[in-house]
RNA sequence: GGGCCCUUAGCUCAGUUGGUUAGAGCACUGCGUUUACACCGCAGGAGUCGCCGGUUCGAGUCCGGCAGGGCCCA
């Protein structure tokens, strides 16, 4: 016969074996007949499948898992798909360097194409050297790549424990949630949120892209003013009588040909008298006036500065607000214009501009700075200076502004009402913790324009419009065709437009497909409605939104939890989520974020291997929500340790109590002989009077009472470190102390190694500790369990039935009505003291904790010594002691109770009544 | 420049509504082959709670200021 108890314990290769039970059981299958209140569901965060996941990601998705765990044991069902963001220019990046290839959307498709390489992990291809392809090939390959890595990711969630029901994965970039990413965009365009404009625009000129604001940051680059002479124009000579030059300062020269106007603070003395008159530029001759904004900075270099369409986007704001002409010199491509651009045209200008044309605008600037010190119009040398400069969050080159015709959808960045509403909306969230509500107001404040979602890329869901061609050919844009919602998803550079046919495509008279795709986040933000079924199961979506919980990482508040808050208002008038869970970032041991660029980033699996993924999950369920943690392997130790421990303790309870020698024969007897151990308490039944009679056993229940009560209402706040943190301790507490203490008794006189019968006769006093030890080690399980779903669910295989995953979250009731009538909790602290003070003298006397001793004294704080009475017997045993003599500390200070004082002569100085010491040691030989 | 968070033992962190002598784990040192566990146990040393001021009988905790660190937004 195999023994089903181990004799090693260990916690290695529990992953596999139990997800492989996990999912052949069903285990976290949701359950669609269930009630909405019966309901918890998790808006859990697509990862972007074209990274890697790192440590950071284990660290926050731990949380949420842990918060699945507990709400299905708590008997609610869990709605908890998992979704892969595979759509977006991160995937088209890395099948650009994995396969070798490009997109350019002009080729034909080749069916049965193969890339010409596989596998260029990690190494970028210069766009020269990759393979043109069609825009459907190129798609094709994204595909290829995101299901080789979702497979990778899938095994990594599972051997991380997360209790996901993987029946219900989506990808971003599926059919289904395409279709609700462009009727969620039909009915936004239907509303009118959804509009088109043609507008300076944000552009990476890397990846020929428009990006949005949520997508840009700052980086100090190097940059150099170079200060450069307007000359007056006659008006101004005029007002002013004096023929100066105008100078300014700035850090773009190369935009000379787009200025359109100097600009200067309505306060600043200096300018005044300029204000309405006219310079000229310099190389270029054109007449540009001089105007005032208050967003001038009188400190910035000369305190006049030149509005160029466009530098910056103080440039827009200008070139808005004050009603200025449109000069622009930089196409898509980043480089200048074949062209020069209007009022540059004169013959001079006309050929000063040739010398910059198609140049970039790192050797437009050279040449212009070459020109501009030739016509002498240049003081000094550029003068070197370090400022911020937007970026893509993904490109490596400054973001240009070209003018272009883009998609946008409202987001109260241009309209109060709705930028109040959403306010409000942050508002009602239960962010965790709170105080990241504020990143979402702070956010919200600082909009400046409507979310541009279109995005001039190849791999994301296409915007679904049309536009018919005019008898010209020319698109008529305010004409736009939209498809049916029940058509969709549709892709207009593919399919005809309704009301076309293919062969109309292109033509005069007939019609254009949209070209543009939607930006990754105008998908994403539409999480819940993709995974609850709000196009095709409105059942499921009445059941589960507006989901329970968000969780997801601080630095996408503005991103993917603001786009989806919008999204949700606008669609359905409500927030998305009750609450919303705020990982921190994981910190390497310099208390550096961890990052790849660092080379500090260790792989998940890697970590899962080496040390259990109970051992990770302890890691990351020990750092609170919204608090950055620190990269800690040593955590992981303890959390190894604890989980060895767990089934340590077990098999030791199991053993002492008899439960292992029965259920090492089978499941069905140990469950039997568990319910009799327990009294029948574990399986539903009352506490029998007379089970658990020990005022030590008691007091144990009592205090494990106190911390379920405890720790189920930390997890209710969202405070799983708390709960953790009180189980442990409390569980060390039994292992160190209670167990030690109520060994030998639960033993009852069996030999050691002697299989103990569970249903046999014992002393009362060992049923009272069999009893207890089994309904809390019961208990203890329950409370681990989210955080070790392993070790838990081994141990509960040995002697519980089903999974602890579905078992009902503990409640105290039942451990009070076991532990009786006015327990008194403190005494296990009190008798395990008292062995500390026992187990100190034979530390101190360096003699082994075996030894016995013949005789002791123990002075106890007066308010103590009950309690040190009530576990004497058990304080003997674990002590080996043979004749305890229990003092009060206090009393024993009066040399006329025992009329001698201590016997050996010591402690008599030793006034600390409230520590327990030991008089009058006698060691065995 | 604005907003938010943080600063407690060598390290990582707890510290509830202000209340005895500020805690835990790790690390370190010493001891111990104890019949659940050497992936173990026992014991031990270690802190001017960032700095200055205020409120209070009493401040790690509340208030103000300063310094340092981090994140977000300009």
């Amino acid at each position: 016969m195999t023994a089903r108890i181990p004799e090693k314990a260990t916690v290695d290769g529990l992953e596999d074996r139990w997800n492989e039970a996990w999912e052949a059981q069903g285990t976290y299958r949701f359950d669609e007949t269930k009630d909405r209140e019966q309901i918890y569901s998790i808006d859990t965060p697509p990862p972007t499948v074209s990274g890697s996941l790192h440590v950071g990601h284990v660290f926050s998705y731990t949380h949420t898992d842990v918060v699945a765990r507990y709400q299905r044991m708590c008997g609610r069902e869990v709605f908890y798909p998992m979704g892969w963001d595979d759509n977006g220019l991160p995937t088209e990046r890395r099948v650009q360097n994995y396969f070798g290839v490009r997109c350019d959307p002009t080729l034909p498709y080749e069916p049965g194409f193969e890339p010409p390489h596989v596998g260029g992990e990690g190494k970028s291809i210069k766009a020269a050297d990759q393979q043109p392809v069609s825009r459907r090939n190129f798609v094709e390959l994204c595909e290829r790549l995101t299901e080789e890595d979702e497979k990778q990711f899938e095994a990594l969630w599972r051997h991380l424990g997360l209790s996901v029901d993987w029946s219900r994965t989506y990808q971003t970039i599926e059919p289904d949630a395409q279709a609700v990413a462009q009727q969620a965009f039909l009915r936004s365009l239907a509303r009118g949120e959804a509009y088109q404009a043609e507008a300076p625009t944000l552009w990476d000129v890397t990846f020929r892209t428009a990006v949005a604001q949520a997508e840009l940051e700052d980086r100090e680059r190097p940059g150099a003013y170079h200060r450069v002479a307007f000359e007056p124009a006659a008006d101004m000579e005029e007002a002013t009588g004096r023929y100066d030059s105008v100078w300014i300062e700035t850090t773009r020269p190369e935009l000379l040909p787009a200025c359109v106007a100097l600009v200067a603070h309505p306060d600043d003395k200096r300018y005044q008298p300029l204000f309405g008159k006219h310079v000229r530029t310099p190389l270029f001759g054109v007449e540009v006036p001089v105007v005032a904004h208050r967003l001038a900075s009188p400190e910035k270099g000369s305190g006049i500065a030149m509005i160029c369409t466009f530098g910056d986007v103080t440039d827009v704001i200008w070139w808005r607000e004050l009603d200025l002409p449109m000069r622009s010199v930089l196409g898509r491509d980043g480089r200048f214009a074949a062209d020069a651009p209007a009022g540059v045209d004169t013959p001079d200008a006309v050929a000063a501009y040739a010398q910059l044309a198609g140049k970039t605008v790192f050797s437009a600037q050279q040449r212009i700075v070459e020109m501009l010190r030739e016509a002498d119009v240049m003081e000094g040398d550029p003068r070197p200076v370090s400022h911020p400069v937007k970026f893509y969050e993904k490109g490596d080159k400054p973001l240009e502004i070209v003018t272009s015709r883009q998609w946008y959808i409202a987001n109260g960045g241009r309209d109060e009402s709705l930028r109040g509403a959403l306010l409000e909306r942050g508002a009602d969230l239960d962010f965790v913790p709170a105080h990241m509500g504020k990143r979402y107001e702070n956010w919200v404040n600082g909009l400046t324009g409507d979310w541009l979602i279109s995005r001039q890329r190849f791999f994301g869901v296409p915007i679904p419009v049309w536009y018919p061609l005019d008898d010209a050919g020319e698109p008529v844009w305010d004409a736009r065709i939209v498809p049916a919602e029940d058509a969709l998803p549709v892709d207009p550079s593919v399919d005809a437009a309704p009301g076309f046919t293919e062969d109309q495509r292109d033509q005069p008279g007939g019609f254009v497909g949209e070209m543009d795709i939607m930006d990754t986040w105008a998908t994403s933000s539409l999480t819940p409605q993709i995974v609850g079924g709000w196009r095709t199961d409105p059942a499921l979506f009445a059941k589960v939104f507006p989901m329970d919980l968000r969780p997801q990482g601080q630095d996408i508040i503005r991103t993917w939890l603001f786009s989806t808050v919008v999204r949700s208002h606008l669609e359905h008038g409500t927030l998305p989520w009750k609450h919303a869970a705020i990982s921190g970032w994981i910190l390497d041991p310099d208390r550096k974020k961890m990052s790849k660029s660092k080379g500090n980033v260790v792989t998940p699996m890697g970590l899962l291997e080496t040390h259990g993924s109970d051992a990770v999950r302890y890691w990351a369920a020990s750092a609170r929500l919204g608090t950055d943690a620190a990269f800690d392997e040593g955590q992981m130790k303890v959390g190894r340790r604890l989980a060895m421990k767990v089934l340590n303790a077990s098999k030791f309870v199991l053993g002492a109590t008899g439960i292992a020698t029965a259920a090492d024969a089978s499941l069905e007897e140990g469950l039997r002989a568990t319910a009799h151990v327990s009294g029948g308490v574990l399986d539903g039944g009352d506490a029998p009077a007379g089970l658990v009679t020990q005022p030590l056993d008691r007091a144990l229940l009592a205090g494990l009472a106190d911390v379920v009560d405890k720790a189920g209402a930390a997890l209710e706040a969202y405070d799983h470190t708390r709960a953790l943190e009180l189980t442990e301790s409390l569980f060390w507490t039994f292992c160190d102390d209670y167990v030690e203490l109520v060994k030998t008794r639960a033993y009852d006189g069996a030999a050691p190694g002697e299989a103990i019968d569970p249903f046999a006769e014992c002393s009362p006093e060992a049923a009272s500790a069999r009893a207890a030890l089994t309904i809390a080690l019961e208990t203890f399980l329950r409370l681990f369990a989210p955080v070790l779903p392993f070790a838990t669910e081994e141990v509960w295989s040995w002697f519980r039935p089903a999974t602890v995953h579905r078992a009902p979250w503990p409640t105290s009731e039942p451990l009070r009505a076991v532990a009786g009538d006015a327990p008194d909790a403190t005494l296990v602290d009190a008798a395990g003291a008292a062995l500390a003070t026992l187990r100190k003298i034979k530390s101190e006397a360096k003699v082994s904790q075996r030894t016995e001793l013949v005789s002791v004294d123990l002075l106890v704080p007066e308010s103590k010594v009950a309690a040190v009475f009530a576990a004497k017997a058990d304080v003997m045993a674990a002590g080996r002691v043979r004749a305890l003599q229990i003092v009060d500390a206090e009393a024993a200070l009066d040399p006329g109770v025992d009329g001698e004082g201590p016997e050996d002569g010591s402690g008599v100085s030793i006034a600390d009544t409230t520590v327990m010491r030991t008089e009058n040691v006698v060691f065995a030989d």
